[in-house]
RNA sequence: GCUGCUGUAGCUCAGUGGUAGAGCGUACCCUUGGUAAGGGUAAGGCCGAGAGUUCAAUCCUCUCCAGCAGCACCA
């Protein structure tokens, strides 16, 4: 018997069945098949020592190709783990999947690693890896597997198998003398994972992901096809942390957090700057697209928010407040008596909102109404997720609701993403990545109104232009919802905008309007919002820029800095008139040379100096320095505070 | 919340069983210097909080608090 095989050109040869991937790449060339490492058969990855049975496409995977990467990560998980037991007996392996930029593997031991084995463990690798031994393929007996680990005292990995689907076949990979299961596939040889790789940090780690199992430790590492790709993911890491906000936040006296506010931020005047320019920016936005701006209560009785839902739900999350009055006395309880009344700090807007629609009438005529509000929300978030502005207890949203009909639905879904994407280009990101949430196994709800729902947010991306993937599933029990990610400049992706259908809430809190028939009918909820949080949109921006802000946002947007003394008078004058124009712009007259002072605020990032000396003085011109570059432009003081005005000028 | 690590001057970090040090920053003095650090002097610390061991604790032990990295969570 032969078989038939069409390589990626289209070309075809014939071999006897049962051929190897690797007797292919021999056939071909031993350069080939000395850079081999894996073959694709009928778009499946596996070894090239299986046997390819049947006519197939395949395409043979060298060291060298972008997917490879992939093989080498798990591969040097492999490594990892025998090289933990190695050092380690009594350590048990778990799971050491690849995940993005490496790999990890979850072990369970009693004292948990540190950094400081680290290195022991990598040196252990590398002579694993330079013993070269080939990973070999085994299908094991279900039974048989279980019996083995188990009797090896591998009782997470018998685990494993035990809820493997009885269908499975159960592969083992060996490398010389130690074992793992693995689906595969793997690289001929542990050689050919390399020397570009590098463990990272320790942490700990459920088991499966579940809080109320064991916690194990888990050790992650990188790993590339080259040291030069190693090195620049390497030096990326360095780039993000040279960028992160809670570091750039303290330099630029932007804001601070502290143990008696844990997870609410003290903003400072130079960081407020960016919070209300950023606020009046999209309070122009949303003015001009029919939105109108409220205010609502932030503590509200507790049986509003069994009313909402929230209370049975959420309150784990929520600040709750006894409704009772302190007590004064020294050294005495906190109350009087024991609080029978609760209230809570609003953690979200959109029932306060249901309340202002409530107010009066609404007539289908009234629809759709716009509600928005930078509403200021507590969340009792768990300590361990609190992080600087991008998770916080205390946080801003841009958040609005529409009220609308059935019928509306598509045309304010279009209306909104047109909305957003004109917002995120202003605001420095054009890379956005779109995701329609459907609904998920518990939800309320008809089909039909599932499928209208999620029809017109589809239509309204397409309408929109808004490529986007479908997230089954993913949907609030409520409603669909997309979800807008964002990309900055290193790459990373952000959730920042959303957009929820609701029907459930108008529900709940019994909102109406009267239709053209002249009955009562509920209103649809739209919950929408572009940067999310305020704070962590701040932080996100921060990160983006690396904290050179585009100037209309930056904190400072110019600094006059003198040269000598006897250009004070006239800085003065230049400051006036910068700050008459409405500029953010200080004043630097120390005692100090001119570079300890364009080096000071160049650290501060400080977007524009006017630089004025004796002559600048004496010819009523400035020197203008920007961030970033060594040039200096001379200007006339009139011409460039008119020309500097110009460029702070916010992009709506 | 869970696991691990960390907590010393405003910031970044050394250090020791006998109650502390550097650089930057700050104040003052000298210096008036043309585009990324001029020089000097000084001030500044309950060594995260509490308890224990010890003749003696910033250092060792325990508890708590906070931060960091993951995990879990994120209406």
């Amino acid at each position: 018997m032969s078989i038939t095989v069409t390589f990626p050109d289209g070309n075809t040869r014939v071999y006897p069945q049962g051929t190897s991937g690797m007797m292919v790449a021999e056939s071909i060339s031993k350069s080939l098949a000395k850079a081999a490492i894996a073959i694709r058969v009928n778009g499946q990855l596996r070894d090239l020592s299986r046997p390819i049975d049947e006519d197939a496409d395949i395409a043979i995977l060298r060291r060298e190709d972008a997917e490879a990467v992939e093989l080498i990560r798990h591969d040097c998980a492999h490594v990892l783990a025998e090289a933990v037991q190695k050092l380690y007996p009594g350590t048990q392996v778990t799971i050491g999947p690849n995940i993005e930029n490496g790999f990890f593997y979850d072990f369970a031991r009693n004292e948990p690693f540190t950094m400081e084995d680290l290195p022991g463990i990598e040196a252990e690798m590398r002579k694993i890896i330079e013993r070269g031994d080939r990973f070999e393929r085994e299908v094991w007996d279900r039974d048989q597997a279980i019996a083995y680990f188990t009797e090896k005292g591998e009782l997470y990995k018998a685990e494993l198998i035990r809820d493997l689907p009885e269908t499975e076949t159960i592969t083992i990979y060996r490398q010389g003398e130690w074992l793992d299961l693995c689906r595969g596939p793997h690289m001929p040889a542990t050689k050919q994972i390399g020397g570009a790789f590098k463990l990272m940090k320790v942490a700990g780690a459920y088991w499966r992901g579940d809080s109320s199992k064991a916690m194990l430790t888990r050790i992650y590492g990188t790993a590339w096809r080259t040291q030069e790709e190693l090195d620049a993911y390497l030096t990326q890491i360095e780039e993000a942390e040279k960028r992160d906000h809670r570091k750039l936040g303290r330099e630029m006296d932007l804001f601070h957090l502290q143990d008696e506010a844990q997870g609410s931020v003290f903003w400072h005047p130079k960081g407020y700057a960016i919070w209300l320019a950023l606020e009046a920016y999209v309070r122009r936005r949303l003015r001009d697209n029919g939105y109108i701006e409220v205010k609502t209560p932030q503590l509200m009785d507790s049986r509003f928010w069994e009313q909402s839902g929230h209370w049975g739900k959420y309150r784990e999350n929520m600040f709750v407040v006894p409704d009772v009055v302190p007590n004064t006395e020294e050294g005495g309880r906190v109350f009087k008596e024991e609080p029978k009344h609760f209230m809570a700090l609003k953690p979200m807007n959109c029932p306060a909102h249901v309340q202002i629609f409530k107010q009066g009438i609404k007539s289908y005529r009234d629809l759709p109404i716009r509600m928005a509000e930078f509403g200021c929300c507590h969340r009792n978030e768990a300590h361990g997720a609190l992080h600087g502005l991008m998770r916080v207890r205390q946080f801003t949203q841009d958040d609005a609701h529409i009220f609308c009909r059935e019928d509306q639905i598509a045309s304010e879904s279009l209306a909104f993403c047109e909305l957003l994407r004109a917002m995120y280009t202003d605001l420095g990101f054009t890379n956005m990545k779109v995701r329609l949430a459907t609904r998920p196994e518990k939800r309320v709800g008809s089909e039909e109104s599932w499928d209208y729902a999620e029809n017109a947010l589809r239509q309204a991306l397409e309408s929109a232009g808004l490529a986007y993937e479908i997230a089954p599933g993913d949907g609030a029990f409520y409603g669909p919802k997309l979800e807008f990610h964002i990309l900055d400049a290193i790459g990373r992706s952000w959730t920042c905008g959303t957009l929820q259908l609701d029907p459930n809430l108008p529900e709940r809190l019994d909102a109406s309007y009267i239709g053209e028939d002249g009955a009562r009918h509920r209103p649809l909820m739209l919950h929408r919002a572009i940067l999310g949080s305020i704070e962590r949109f701040i932080g996100i921006m921060i990160e983006n820029y690396a904290g050179k802000l585009p100037l209309w946002l930056a904190p400072v947007q110019c600094v006059v800095a003198t040269i000598t003394s006897d250009a004070d008078v006239y800085a003065h004058e230049v400051y006036h008139k910068l700050k008459a124009a409405g500029l953010r712009v200080e004043l630097d007259v120390r005692n100090e040379k001119i570079n300890y002072k364009v080096r000071e605020h160049s650290v501060a990032k400080v977007p524009v100096m006017f630089v004025v000396g004796k002559r600048e003085a004496e010819e009523e011109k400035v020197a203008i320095r920007r961030l970033g570059s060594q040039e200096q432009q001379f200007d006339g003081l009139s011409q460039a505070v008119a020309g500097l005005t110009a460029e702070c000028q916010p992009p709506y």
